[in-house]
DNA sequence: GGAATGACAGATTTCAACATCTGTCAGCTG
DNA sequence: CAGCTGACAGATGTTGAAATCTGTCATTCC
């Protein structure tokens, strides 16, 4: 709106646009409501991002990494035994995807289209989160708690199989009663799998 | 389009209208079409069904109980073990779901939106489905094999966390190059976690 | 001279007039 | 008279002309 002194940055063009995708939604943020949030023309933010799609994916990819940087905190502190500290990752994957989903729906709808529009993104930061995953599984194969002949794909397995958890597309069941339990039941029978004998 | 001296039944009905859904498509499948199909006037369809939606669902409740069939037989074999049952009813089940999907993508994805239309009824379905493993489960908690204190909680996180390998909302994944050994991988992480020990 | 502008062509989206569909029912037909 | 028909009202979907948007670039501005 009121043209700003500060220089024009990629930085302020992301969070302007942040802005126009949770007023306006992703079918209707265009280029130019960015820009004219940012009170400058549309070809200014062009000199940023080549196209539509590369600053969608730039939006894309901020969000992706602001949780898994919640979660790399549990994954790396080796003070705390392996059990807990999936257990613990689990939920605080599957706590902080439900308060998204159920906070503001919309915008995490919003979102959804986003990730969906950017499958590399996705991607990426999927295998961001099994890589940490496998951290813990391979401190629990060190200690002895675990048993994993391949820890990589171990991880990926406990990724997948808690999907109903953290998969957007399930957000809806996130909300009906049982889903705690389910859960819990989920998270035990893979930590039994887990389990040396 | 040629009148059938045959009377008109609620069955015939249900297989007209599955050839106009594979056809035209969910969006386009329309009653008049389905009476033009069978050479009458949409008015009678409206005599053995209520609605337009109460027509899709019983379409929906139908298609659902023949893969419900395919799988209850492996289920109800108490001849064989409880792992190998539940390893071959688990992988009967992928398969079965990744041949529709792959074979006819257009019907599959008819049939996603008749059962995206139809909460109620993917849900006595996916109950049967659990029910299902929870016999295998109990077989198992018989023998001896499993340690499963509540073997229909564990059913259901059986059912759920295999989710990647058959809900349709991932059926994308089933063609990637991998899917098998990660199947693979989460069947042998749940049959640990199934195991007594 | 590097950053920003705004007019422009082609692609995409809106919107309202028009067409089709759903569900009902009085009456026809065999 | 049981089953079917077809005209109908209101709801839903289609269509194409007008409006808006995307991406470019010659020009302006500091």
């Amino acid at each position: 709106m009121a043209p700003t002194s500060e220089p024009l940055t990629a930085e302020r063009i992301l969070e302007a646009t942040e802005e126009v995708l949770r007023r306006h939604g992703p079918a209707k943020a265009t280029v130019v409501d960015v820009a004219r949030a940012l009170g400058v023309s549309h070809g200014s933010v062009y000199r940023h991002f080549r196209t539509k799609a590369a600053l969608r994916e730039a939006v894309t990819k901020r969000w992706l990494d602001r949780t898994s940087e919640e979660l790399s905190g549990i994954a790396a502190d080796e003070d705390r035994v392996p059990e807990a500290r999936l257990r613990d990752w689990l939920e605080a994957l599957f706590r902080a995807k439900r308060r998204k989903a159920g906070d503001d729906p919309e915008l995490f709808a919003t979102y959804m289209v986003l990730a969906g529009e950017n499958g590399t993104a996705v991607a990426e930061h999927i295998g961001d989160l099994i890589a940490q995953l496998a951290r813990i599984v391979r401190a629990g194969v060190d200690t002895g708690a675990f048993a994993a002949a391949d820890p990589d794909r171990t991880a990926r397995a406990v990724f997948q199989a808690g999907g109903r958890f953290h998969d957007p597309c399930h957000a809806r069941a996130w909300e009906k009663p049982g889903v705690e339990d389910d859960f819990a039941a989920v998270v035990d029978l893979m930590l039994r799998g887990l389990a040396a004998r």
